[in-house]
DNA sequence: GGCCAGGACACCA
DNA sequence: TGGTGTCATGGC
């Protein structure tokens, strides 16, 4: 059995998909964090970057803070720009990461009372946080808040280009297409996300020994 | 030395 | 709403 997403045979839906990388890759294991903390750090350190340069500096804050919410709460601006800096852009994601945890104390971290608070405004509220687009709100509502949500980052919608779908340009372009149904609970939505970007890794990334394995205009046919 | 990596935002028309 | 420039680091 093949199907090929978007052919005119068979629509393959994105639970199936879900379903059939689980069954190849095995469990996904994201987001790989220790606390909630600690993931809101590396979703804001990863923002256009690599995972080399994203986790030297998780690296720095885990020596000083712990990912504590209160050590991280008392690091002045300048504090946390050295721990940012190697992960590039490093004035844009201290101010983030200060904005959404001084956002996050007001409410003492409370995660399931913030999400009952806001509900469905959720997601705009994070979006209003400075250096907080779609991209990162998505991650953190699907792994923080355990709001499920399609995180159509790039590795997604370069899959989903193989897959057939043309015009994945921009993030809204697939997210805006392709949202979770009621099957996925939150459980599953983390570990989909994780299994994209695992198959990301291996096939999408340059310096990956599998780089090259799909050329432009290339089909994916998954079996 | 240039290019790229899991974005976000300000500014402009 | 969409296009463009800017933000920064480190590995190859």
């Amino acid at each position: 059995m093949s199907f090929l997403i978007g052919s005119d045979n068979v629509q393959l839906t994105v639970y199936d998909l879900y379903q059939k990388l689980r069954k190849e890759m095995g469990p996904s294991g994201w987001w790989p964090a220790d606390s909630k903390e600690e993931i809101i750090i590396d979703a804001i350190l990863i923002q256009n970057t690599n995972w080399q340069n994203a986790d030297k500096a998780r690296q720095l804050f885990a020596d000083k803070t712990a990912f504590a919410p209160t050590k991280i709460c008392q690091l002045d601006i300048a504090s946390l720009e050295t721990l940012v800096r190697p992960a590039g852009f490093y004035r844009n994601k201290s101010k983030a990461i200060r904005g959404v945890f001084s956002w996050l104390a007001e409410h003492d971290f409370d995660y399931p009372a913030i999400r009952r608070q806001y509900g469905d405004d959720l997601r705009n509220k994070l979006l209003a946080l400075h250096g907080i687009g779609q991209e990162t709100a998505d991650v953190l509502l699907t792994y923080v808040f355990d709001v499920p949500r399609f995180i159509s980052d790039k590795y997604a919608r370069t899959l989903f280009t193989l897959l057939g779908i043309d015009g994945l340009a921009k993030y809204q372009d697939l997210d805006l297409r392709y949202q979770l149904d009621d099957r996925f609970t939150p459980a599953m939505a983390k570990d989909f996300h994780g299994l994209i970007d695992e198959f990301g890794k291996v096939y999408f990334h340059p310096r990956s020994k599998f780089a090259g394995s799909f050329l432009a205009g290339d089909r994916l046919i998954l079996h």
